[in-house]
DNA sequence: TTAGGTAGTCTCG
DNA sequence: CGAGACTACCTAA
């Protein structure tokens, strides 16, 4: 039961349509949306920015983000999230392999990564199982699984 | 292949 | 608050 979203800004992608959620200058979150919808163009300069930098991404992805975030969470997310920020383009780590730097556990860093508010720019889908691709925003099959693969193989990691 | 272990969060009451 | 359930998992056998 959430409230309805308000957007900045709904931009297509290779992937979708997104919609941006603001906070001030910083980005809140990012959400796939459905392809009914109307896009909406930015208005203010940092919205415009981060669609800027979504762009640049999806023609290039060796590309950096730098960008104000403010994703909201509990500190153990917050770090989870921290971490996945570490991860370069082109590589992926397990969810194990994460716990035991936060010296946590594969499960625990799962429901993080599930959480996280910012996907693509915080790479959560270089996060993937010892054995077996993980999941993405939420699934482990379906549309979201389709959009962690087109992703992972746009930056050159071959499943 | 599965059984058991694990850490963090959510949901009731 | 507290117990129990629910995960985008992992390891040993």
């Amino acid at each position: 039961m959430n409230p309805i979203p308000h957007y900045q800004a709904i931009t297509s992608s290779p992937i979708g349509l997104l919609g941006l959620i603001m906070e001030g200058d910083a980005l809140y979150s990012i959400d796939f949306l459905a392809d009914d919808v109307e896009p909406l163009a930015a208005e203010d300069r940092s919205t415009i920015q981060v669609v800027s930098q979504l762009q640049h991404y999806f023609r290039q992805a060796d590309w950096c983000f730098s960008l104000p975030l403010k994703p909201v969470g509990t500190p153990f997310q917050l770090s989870v999230w921290q971490q996945l920020q570490q991860i370069p383009v082109g590589e992926v780590r397990t969810y194990g392999e994460i716990a035991k730097v936060l010296k946590s556990g594969p499960r625990a860093v799962g429901n993080a990564c599930r959480k996280n508010p910012l996907p693509v720019i915080v790479p959560c889908h270089r996060v993937v199982a010892a054995s077996g691709p993980g999941g993405y925003a939420g699934q482990t099959q379906g549309r979201n699984m389709t959009i962690k693969g087109w992703l992972l193989a746009h930056e050159g990691v071959t499943i």
